[in-house]
DNA sequence: TCCATTATCTGACTCTAGTCAGAAATTTAC
DNA sequence: GTAAATTTCTGACTAGAGTCAGATAATGGA
């Protein structure tokens, strides 16, 4: 297979002068991973907890790291003021010095791999890497089932809620009765699905059973920073086959006119629009599809 | 600059993604490094030296690598017939097995980034990984004076001679009277540049005085495994900007029309063709340029 | 209230990936 | 023939990047 053995080629290159480069510019006197984490708690800062995530980092180890960085002066901790438990990094006023050093440092370093090449090239070099590190995105997200009521749930239902209360015309309030019901989510009736990209939570979706062989996709959600690159699709496709007892035949799911993407989502893969089957007010649209068969 | 910006992306999502599936399937049961210089040796062999310039590793590291490479009887090493300071390193018939195995998953690798893709999105990702790789090796080769009688020297001229051989209609000997006179080729009066893609010569040029103000261009030899790149180029302008004494109004140069890459690249970079000015009995085409300043 | 879970931290340890100094064997230049 | 350079090797040392086993404190649910 061709393709196989470009990729190779893609990784033995980009690996080695990506390598050298980051070495040379970010690693030059002081560790590495110390920058990396300086550039993921930027201006505004971020939990111990999203740090470890994105960064894929050991909890000892990013606990060791955050004290090596006070030390320095270059970032302080304090208790997030929602959750005593969880404690918020900041950049100091000389840490958000040195990333603002960090981040001339690495424009160096694409400008020096810009240097060498034609005006042509380089405006083809720039192109394809955007298109690489997009698809690489998009390849790099990971679905997995959660339970409704863990961290990474919350935090995309809420971001689910806040959206939903932007785009409806009249907003929208979570009514008491439409309240996640952790038993109807969770297994075996029912699943709720988590996309990940590098450890961080970027979208949901969640399935339960209407009637015997009959489920609904409920809580579908993508996150902005990701929309465009087939999550939505490959969420759906997740649910549509993730096991619930009893096994269903056919999935239906309800949708407000304002959210188009989804829309189009739904239509472009075998959704069928039927007549209205609950009483949601903020629904205007019902779907249907037949499954035909697991894979 | 959004073009940094982009780069700036690129680097993070592409090292994040690769770091991980590099440690996760390369580096599971052996070093990386291990892993990567099998890769280097390969199934014909290669120098201790090659291994060293490709993966830029200080020499006493890359010898205690195939120390422990060899302990595992992965790899066996010989000396050189031609030069008994140089220890050639050749793969064992159990290293050979292992090699097709860090292939295999190396494959692997590369199937794990498309499997997520739509058939689309991954058609789109190897295209521009295949543009990302060749832009990238383009913009990773670098220009350094060398002394005409050094190894890597030796080693482009060498190739530089075995090619015009197969490809001028008459073959090619090299006449006592042409052989590489050093102090010609050496500052003050000329130089000698070879072009190096991670560590390994990839092409080289010279330029020597033939009059006051004159120079004379020779030697131009780029490697197959990096045409199309821009590397003449590149290495006619250096050429034309080494510091001569005394300093160059303008540069000649003869070539074989045989030589059609070379021949375009010499019209398309303001060179005009002239009369005979030498007796190479290989020369077809004689040529000219103005040099107008330096930058 | 109690108990399981979550988030963070500490200390002890390991392994990878090097660097540096210098020795030995060859080769090349003069 | 001798001196300088090249290639490889060995031994000693170091820094970076983690892993692992708990300890501590806060939270959420029964």
């Amino acid at each position: 297979m061709d393709d196989v053995e470009n990729i190779r080629a893609f990784n033995r290159t980009v690996t080695r002068r990506l390598g050298v480069l980051n070495e040379k510019y970010l690693g030059r006197d002081r560790p590495l991973v110390e920058s990396r984490l300086m550039f993921e708690i930027g201006v505004n800062g971020a939990s111990v907890r999203e740090l470890r995530a994105r960064l894929g980092l050991d909890s000892g180890f990013s606990s060791r790291l955050l004290r090596a960085l006070e030390r320095k002066k270059l970032v302080s901790t304090r208790p997030a003021g929602s959750d005593g438990r969880v404690r918020i990094a900041h950049l100091t006023r000389s840490g958000l010095a040195e990333l603002k050093r960090l981040e001339a440092l690495s424009d160096d370093l694409a400008r020096s791999m810009l240097a060498p090449l034609s005006p042509g090239q380089a405006q083809r070099l720039v192109g394809a890497m955007a298109e690489v590190e997009r698809l690489l995105r998009a390849s790099s997200i990971e679905f997995a089932p959660v339970d409704p009521r863990s961290g990474d749930a919350e935090r995309c239902l809420r971001q689910y809620y806040a959206e939903l209360a932007a785009r409806f015309p009249r907003g929208f309030e979570l009514r008491a009765e439409d309240a996640p019901v952790a038993g109807e989510l969770a297994p075996p009736a029912g699943c709720m699905i988590v996309a990940r990209l590098f450890g961080e939570p970027v979208g949901c979706g969640a399935i339960r059973t209407l009637a015997p062989g009959l489920g609904e996709i409920k809580r579908m959600w993508v996150s902005p920073r990701v929309r465009g690159l087939g999550v939505g699709r490959r969420l759906l496709e997740t649910l549509e086959h993730v096991v619930c007892e009893p096994e269903l035949r056919a999935v239906r799911l309800d949708t407000n006119a304002s959210l188009t993407e989804a829309l189009g989502l739904y239509r472009t893969s075998g959704y069928r629009e039927i007549p209205r089957y609950n009483d949601n007010p903020y629904a205007q649209h019902w779907f249907e599809k037949t499954l035909v068969g697991k894979p």
